[in-house]
DNA sequence: GAGAACGCTAAGCGCTTGCTCACCCGCCCT
DNA sequence: AGGGCGGGTGAGCAAGCGCTTAGCGTTCTC
């Protein structure tokens, strides 16, 4: 019930899952696996959600695993995407920052379903897919590392222990899947600009009109 | 094998829990629960660990819900006892904050496990221990909110939005559970410190040598 | 020292799970 | 017109699940 929000606004994701009872199952496999977990989703319940009958789902992915992964690795491709583009984006550290927090929180609270899978079904993933994934969320730590560590060299950012508020950085943000719409009032922009606040004054950014 | 720390450092948990082999057969549960998740845990998993055959486990507990809850109820109960002694302590709202974050903290690192499925097996829950444990994580939330009340209208911190703080700074020390001890080096007081400090920034707490 | 009570096990019941297989339907291409 | 083919179904298999039950050894009580 919650994929209506995410084929609004524009963008469509899950676009390149080709064959459209593919992507139907897709979708119907993120709905169910954010509402009850990767294990206690059945493959007949996905096939349900999706209109279709359990053996359609072994048509076009091997097994439950799959589906997983592929979910997985769609929605770390993006996440990932979002936080080095603004972490290579023009602008200041402080600048670079707030955009990254600010639009990686937004990722998560808009598609909150589909970053709770993403975030919190790692151990379910067969160990060779694990360490693919992992392998992302590196690069999504230096993303965030590397925006930290200019700042600080620039003098931008008093920042003592850089890995440690990376790491703190990125668990604020990533947990925003946990908790989002539970409460229901907050949007997705109103969060990303809490939150981008509060990681600016975490690195002891210095406020603005100070030229 | 995590559940070692647990059984150290004098203070020994669990404790209320009075049968002995119940109390082997709920450590074992968190064990397993931490490490692989509620659903994909068997109750066949659990006896084994705690070296008894599968049976063992229904005569001190009715169902591996149970199971589950009796463990939340003990973890939230520790949690919140934590959380409110640091909130209704002695000491300005800077330092009851500090103290609160820096417990809360070092309780999530040094009992990662119990605090996993704590914090993140919350929906395997039947609706009626849900709805218990949802209350007592209500007064969690209800005991930040006061720090942060009490901060701003002394003046002492600088915080726009203070529901919202709260929501982030709960949330960022919850989400140590998830991440603690993957990595390693660190020991709970140095997470804790950390964190402490990242929270007094993130509310505009002056730096201390300004009495 | 007989008998109840307790803590535990071996075996297994009924059910659900992930997944398979034989078959079918509509569409394209000659 | 007819044969192949990609996408779909109904039925069902082997395995594993949560949980139960009959029975056994030890300990406590009188």
């Amino acid at each position: 019930m919650d994929s209506a929000e995410d084929t609004a606004e524009g963008y469509r994701p899950w676009s390149e899952v080709t064959p459209d009872a593919a992507r139907r199952l897709l979708v119907a496999a993120v709905d169910a696996f954010a509402e009850r977990g990767y294990h206690a989703t059945t493959t007949r319940d996905i096939a349900g959600r999706a209109g279709m009958s359990p053996a359609a789902l072994y048509i076009h992915y091997k097994t439950k695993e799959e589906l997983l992964h592929r979910i997985s690795r769609i929605g770390h491709d993006k996440a990932l995407d979002i936080l080095t583009t603004a972490a290579d984006g023009p602008g200041c550290a402080a600048e670079r920052l707030d955009a990254a927090v600010r639009s990686f929180v937004r990722w998560h609270a808009a598609h909150h379903t589909t970053a709770r899978v993403v975030q919190y079904e790692l151990d379910a993933l067969a160990p060779e897919h694990r360490s693919e994934i992992v392998a992302l969320r590196r690069q999504s730590d230096a993303a965030v590392r590397r925006i930290l560590a200019d700042g600080v060299a620039a003098g931008e950012f008093d920042v003592p222990d850089v890995p440690g508020t990376t790491l703190a950085v990125l668990s604020l943000c990533i947990d925003v899947a946990r908790w989002f719409s539970a409460a229901g009032q907050r949007t997705p922009d109103e969060v990303g600009a809490l939150y981008a606040d509060l990681v600016l004054r975490m690195v002891g950014a210095r406020p603005r009109p100070q030229k």
